[in-house]
RNA sequence: GGUCGCGUGGCUCAGUUGGUUAGAGCGCUGCGUUCACAUCGCAGAGGUCACUGGUUCGAAUCCAGUCGCGACCA
């Protein structure tokens, strides 16, 4: 490979090589190895229709940060990836397909339509997949799994009738969610809630006995032809006596009780509300306890039934418009006022739910949340951030039961076949030929398919060949983290909890680290409706690398927080991987005579910057550990490039260069700290930006074929020095002094100055070893050090540092009244630290009641202080005598 | 209505169990093109940490309340 490298980074060839080459080493794959640590991650499954988006792009960089961390760490780690059929939404993309061709699902017929969709499916269900490659997933590709093939489909069927013959699944009828758009039913939490305005309409419903009127207000007022009720609350004053009688149904005729029900909120509307039991979930529930008949008003079709009378046939939209006028001219409308309310929607195509009564299979959830509920309790499972804790448990001691047909055809058919002579239901792993009880073999399977939900929550364990006894299972289950977004919690965390305590009698992960949302520059959810604010992560990856679209996703995560997407925040992270380019290059460069092969780190040959880049190296490999711990990744990637930019190529390589310049043993030990240090630094950086470290690892000496594979890096305890970094410190604060000197005295940035310092003998050592710095640094012609008490110049700019004084004796340039200004306002700044300090020294309270440590800190700080500050002092006082 | 989160320099955000002079990136100002990088360097300006009260020797951090924003559940 050649060394001499483009000027800037250029990621396209360099991602696609290496991850072509990882792949063809198979550097993603894990076998069975019981010798070793499992490590296991499965991906949230994407819509096989799917393209990436950044929320994907998102979740999938933190599963492959993990993942690499890990596999590094020399863990035997499996990364399962996959794609989910998502019933609904595939379906619906082959229908619109249909539709363009002039025909339709019905006219194809099942099984043809079937095979467009699978059509479909092979057509672009790679899609996501290679986009995910793009990215640079290190997925063990070999077990890509899918939801509907041969091995998860098993497992359905399995699941299900195991759950069927312990009495878990049953058929029943209940108010569903109805998606007249898409013809199906929908789980509870596939219904969004979306705030609309809408009006509270007031209608009065004369009392039987003919002597008035109860008033009750609704937003449905179509429903009312289905009403067989009203209720108010038992201790309602206002209408305690009206329970018991009849009204009659306006327009209906038919005569319906009035209840007393807690259900009832006597501050809402009127106190008194019409009770439908076929078309809202409180009036279901009322009517169970009531006894009342359910009457069906508006059909599959969002269509007036035959029940609707004369309405018959209307949609339930124009009906409620005709209903009203009606309702009007009969004197029945007695107000309206407008109302925000949360309407319930499909969470796929924005229609309003129609809650309908309709025969439809459920999960009995209680005795499966029991175990669900105590695995989390018990801290078995943890969310990390924990407070997602409360979200899940509150979902779960609050479950109901879970509607799992779909009136679909894409997806896990039911299966449960009906015999068409006595009409038994037989559960089967496979199609019977014949009736378990008439022995008659006209049988007809459920039409219906299963929520795409019921087979991803068998996920964890159905991609590693559940239900045979694999042994995938025995060694990687249960996976070590789930990664996923908060919104998914309900949908699919909480339900692979549930199946894999029934399934495997064991959790399906140990941790579960939900991330934020990536939202748009605005804070707003990306849509579809808002082109303009999507970014497509794959336009990202073209124009800038994977390695920058991971980095920038990944310093943005904060646990649990959602975070904005801003193109300045990209670019920021592209000049960051052109700086670590070009500090590659430099060190590149600088390794032409460099005997790699004899490597080795000298400790006693360390300079003082040596030996402080390797201590603050090894404090951010300390740092790796407790943050990976605690999911920190957002926190580590800031650290790793505060340490690269600020730390190793502002300041060490600068320092490093006139060390270059010497020959010999000088020369070599930086050479060595240099690649050591870049090395090292490439091996941690290596999970956020997996490409351009292998591009760099590779062209530096290095031992092994690759990054992906190479250890993580250890602590060195040795390499730990506090006295350089402490000394170092000064250098560095000295410098900076100098510097700001100079640009406030507008010393041509090209001019070498001369400095003089003076301080007591022990920091005189380190200023004289070290002065090669603070010349190259800060622009210096030539440096004295000198004792405190030696005479101080006449005419110079000053300052004072960690209690050396510096003198910048700049011939001609010494302007008088700038100088006293800059003094003054560095006493200014003293002076109120100082005080600050002394008065707090000065309460007995804190002295006496604060940890010794703490004062003993406070102390040392005055101390040092009081020094610097005399040091201002004195100056400004000879300034303003000389003058 | 319930639960949760957020409110920190012009913008976007960090801030571990309360303890240096509250940090970063972008933006802004001034200077700078020979020797890794102008996708850069150096220097600098800019914050009563939403508000009120409380706990504490000490609060951006803990508690209570208020206001504003967001999410989820009902």
């Amino acid at each position: 490979m050649s060394r001499l490298l483009p000027k800037a980074y250029e990621p396209k060839t360099v991602e696609e090589k290496w991850y072509r080459f990882w792949l063809e080493h198979d550097c993603f794959h894990a076998e069975v190895d019981p010798g070793r640590h499992p490590y296991a991650v499965v991906i949230p499954p994407p819509n096989v229709t799917g393209k990436l988006h950044l929320g994907h792009a998102l979740n999938n960089t933190l599963q492959d940060i993990l993942v690499r961390y890990h596999r590094m760490k020399g863990d035997n780690t499996m990364w399962i990836p996959g794609t989910d059929h998502a019933g609904i939404a595939t379906q619906v993309k082959v229908e619109e397909e249909l539709a363009k061709e002039g025909t339709n699902r019905h006219e194809l017929g099942r099984e043809k339509f079937l095979e467009r969709v699978w059509q479909w499916k092979e057509e672009y269900g790679g899609t996501i997949i290679r986009q995910l490659k793009k990215l640079g997933s290190s997925c063990d590709w070999q077990r890509e799994c899918f939801t509907m093939d041969e091995n998860c489909s098993r497992a359905v069927r399995e699941v299900f009738i195991r759950l069927y013959e312990k009495g878990l699944i049953y058929r029943g009828s209940y108010l569903v969610n109805w998606c007249p758009q898409c013809a199906t039913t929908l789980s509870d939490i596939e219904v969004e809630h979306e705030e609309q305005t809408g009006r509270l309409w007031h209608l009065r419903y004369p009392l039987t006995t003919g002597d008035g009127y109860i008033q009750v207000a609704t937003t449905r007022p179509e429903t009312m032809l289905g009403d067989t009720a009203v209720a108010v609350h038992p201790e309602d004053e206002r209408y305690r006596h009206l329970v018991g009688k009849t009204v009659i149904l306006p327009i209906v005729n038919r005569e319906i009780p009035i209840v007393a029900d807690e259900m009832v909120d006597p501050e809402f509307g009127t106190g008194a509300v019409k009770v439908t039991p076929a078309h809202d979930i409180n009036d279901f529930e009322v009517g169970l306890r009531h006894n009342l008949e359910q009457i069906t008003v508006i059909g599959f079709d969002a269509r007036m039934t035959d029940a609707a009378g004369k309405y018959a046939g209307m949609d339930r939209d124009e009906c409620r418009k005709a209903l009203l006028a009606e309702l009007k001219a009969g004197g029945y409308l007695v107000g309206e006022e407008p109302l925000t309310h949360a309407v319930g929607t499909c969470y796929r195509c924005d229609t309003v739910i129609e809650p309908l009564i309709s025969k439809q299979w459920f999960v009995k959830m209680k005795p499966l949340a029991a175990p669900a509920i105590k695995a989390v309790q018990d801290g078995e499972i943890r969310f990390v951030p924990e407070r997602f804790t409360k979200v899940y448990l509150n979902w779960m001691e609050n479950i109901r039961d879970w509607c799992i047909s779909r009136q679909l055809w894409w997806g896990h058919r039911i299966p449960i076949w009906y015999c068409q002579d006595c009409g038994a239901e037989i559960a089967a792993r496979e199609e019977p030929k014949t009736c378990t009880k008439c022995g008659h073999s006209q049988l007809e399977q459920d039409p219906d398919v299963l929520d795409t939900w019921f087979s991803s929550a068998l996920w964890p364990f159905s991609t590693m060949g559940w239900p045979e006894e694999t042994a995938e299972l025995k060694h990687f289950y249960p996976t070590a983290v789930l990664v996923t977004a908060r919104d998914i919690i309900f949908f699919w965390v909480a339900r692979m909890i549930f199946m894999g305590l029934e399934f495997m009698g064991e959790k399906p992960f140990h941790e579960v680290l939900i991330h934020g949302l990536v939202l748009d520059k605005d804070g707003k959810k990306m849509s579809k409706s808002r082109p303009e604010t999507n970014i497509d992560p794959l336009d990202v990856i073209e124009k800038y690398g994977a390695d920058t679209l991971r980095f920038t996703l990944a310093t943005g995560t904060t646990l649990g927080q959602d975070q904005r997407f801003q193109m300045e925040k990209i670019d920021g992270i592209r000049n960051f991987s052109n700086k670590i380019w070009n500090a590659a290059r430099f060190v590149l460069m600088n390794l032409e005579d460099y005997p790699a092969e004899e490597e080795t780190l000298d400790l006693s040959a360390l300079s003082l910057a040596d030996r402080y880049i390797l201590s603050r190296l090894q404090r951010v490999i300390v740092a790796a550990e407790t943050m990976f711990k605690r999911y920190d990744l957002g926190g580590f990637a800031n650290l790793l490039y505060d340490f690269i930019w600020n730390e190793f190529c502002d300041w060490y390589i600068e320092m490093a260069k006139p060390m270059l310049r010497l020959e010999g043993e000088a020369k070599r030990t930086t050479q060595t700290v240099l690649v050591t240090v870049l090395r090292q630094t490439m091996a941690l950086l290596h999970p956020y930006m997996p490409f351009i470290t292998e591009e760099i690892w590779q062209a530096l000496p290095h031992q092994g074929t690759m990054l992906i594979l190479a250890p993580w890096p250890t602590v060195d305890e040795k390499l730990l020095d506090e006295q350089a970094e402490a000394e170092m410190g000064l250098i560095m604060n000295l410098t900076r002094a100098i510097r700001n000197i100079r640009a406030e005295a507008s010393v041509d940035p090209g001019r070498k100055v001369e400095a003089i310092f003076l301080t007591p003998a022990p920091k005189q050592a380190i200023l004289t070893t070290n002065r090669l710095y603070l010349e190259t640094l800060a622009g210096l012609s030539k440096m004295e050090v000198q004792d405190s008490d030696s005479v101080k110049p006449a005419k110079a700019m000053t300052a004072v540092v960690e209690g050396v004084e510096l003198f910048l004796p700049l011939a001609g340039m010494v302007d008088l009244d700038l100088e006293l200004k800059r003094l003054q306002k560095e006493l200014a700044i003293l002076e109120e630290e100082r005080k600050r300090l002394t008065g707090k020294l000065a309460n007995e309270q804190f002295v006496t009641k604060a940890p010794p440590a703490v004062v003993e800190k406070e102390r040392k700080k005055l101390a040092a202080l009081e020094v610097d500050y005399q040091k201002v002092q004195n100056r400004l006082a000879e300034l303003s005598t000389a003058d």
